[in-house]
DNA sequence: CGAGTCCTTGACCCGCGTCAACGGCCGTGG
DNA sequence: CCACGGCCGTTGACGCGGGTCAAGGACTCG
């Protein structure tokens, strides 16, 4: 499958930063958090390759996945305000990230306008993706939040122009039910009930590999279940 | 009461764009928008007065109040990824509200360190009390949520020098339901249990005027939750 | 004084959380 | 090789928090 527009600009932006920037490379394993809430935010990251989830803690022990970071997604801006990461950032699938120091990014943000650009772009998608999250949570049931959890995950591969005919779910039903409000029978029952109406198939030995003939279809329950709220 | 020290922080921002950049000023009716979800994106505001609330809309009429904007708070960041704006920023008091041009911005920015990096701090405030409110409205149960609302607002009005010790509440209940995710009937349940259990009481003739004796308390329902929980 | 909006409170119900049992897949060690 | 325990996922039964529906009171604006 050749990249698509989106998957140009991401390579682009990557080049950038790599042009004009000290950058550090790493490579994570599932598990292995990049920066943990509380430390001293000096530098910032890009997803290189692979996903991270960020995990936002309260201070009694309630945890939240506020977030999926792949390919061309920023990790760190949490941490720009106050001088400390608010939550962690773990690999959750073999990936690779590039970091920079905050500090040497601003120095070259000032004669690369394109560069500060790319960085207020990216700080934008989060913000609007975190909302669009909430949205969700606050107005679709069960259901069409597992729905639409699919649908983002595969539009988010297709667009870095990744296989989409066969997903494997690299997180737990816990995990998933977590970042999306919900606990993890509820998910499990809700992919059952997908599965049946043929929405999704699993494919493979284990549970995590799914295959999802129609992606419109899947994003279009979230829409029908609006329809009769009226 | 005298100015905070993160009064002052807001203070001197404001004086720093006023400073360096042409600003247009504008004062805003309750209910009036400064900008609507696809509207072409190309100035930043920040409000210098009043509360404006941020609404994002799904394409199948779902809305969902996304944030809650206060002195010192800029609108606008979720047009910048796409040129379009994401939601609709909507006052909810007399408001006063300045706006710079996004390209103005960018270009004082090269030369002004320090106003980038203020813009940045903004806009990750931003994202980190997103993801706090995720994390409130996904763990807690709706009292708990309430609770957290109001010494949100507080603990707001108390960081701008404004008084503290009696609070007009300026949306509804609904208004108020929606941007916690929950109905208006379980606001006003919840709120009645607040005022029996003595941790706040209504004053005043409409019911939107409360006291809150001890702010601290109100934050505490959320952990003594979550200590059930274990 | 009437209409409209907002708030409160009660009664009922349902979606999802909780608890529990069970099966599959794995790595480890006898 | 199989036995074992740990983790993950599925499914059922049941209960509860909060959504839904409905009635009524308080305030504001004509």
């Amino acid at each position: 499958m050749p990249a698509t527009g989106t998957g140009d600009r991401i390579a682009e932006a990557l080049q950038l930063v790599r042009g004009t920037l000290p950058i550090t490379r790493r490579v994570c394993q599932p598990g292995t958090a990049i920066y943990e809430a509380g430390e001293v935010f000096r530098s910032l990251h890009i997803v290189h390759a692979g996903v991270f989830k960020l995990v936002t803690r309260s201070s009694d022990g309630r945890e939240q996945v506020t977030g999926l970071q792949f390919k061309g997604d920023w990790l760190g801006f949490d941490g720009v305000a106050s001088g400390r990461h608010g939550a962690d950032a773990v690999a959750i699938d073999t990936s690779e990230i590039w970091t920079v120091r905050y500090e040497d990014l601003l120095r070259a943000c000032a004669t690369q306008p394109a560069l500060m650009h790319l960085m207020h772009v990216a700080m934008s998608r989060e913000m609007t993706r975190d909302r669009d999250m909430l949205l969700s949570i606050c107005t679709l049931p069960a259901d069409a939040r597992v729905a639409g959890f699919l649908q983002q995950w595969a539009s988010a591969l297709a667009e870095r122009g990744l296989r989409t005919d066969q997903i494997t779910l690299r997180m737990t039903r816990a995990e998933i039910g977590n970042s999306l409000g919900m606990k993890l029978e509820t998910v499990s029952r809700a992919l059952s009930r997908l599965a049946r109406d043929g929405l999704i198939a699993f494919c493979g030995t284990g549970r995590r590999d799914i295959t999802i003939p129609d992606v419109d279809a899947l994003g279009a329950i979230a829409g029908r279940h609006a329809a009769t709220l009226q």
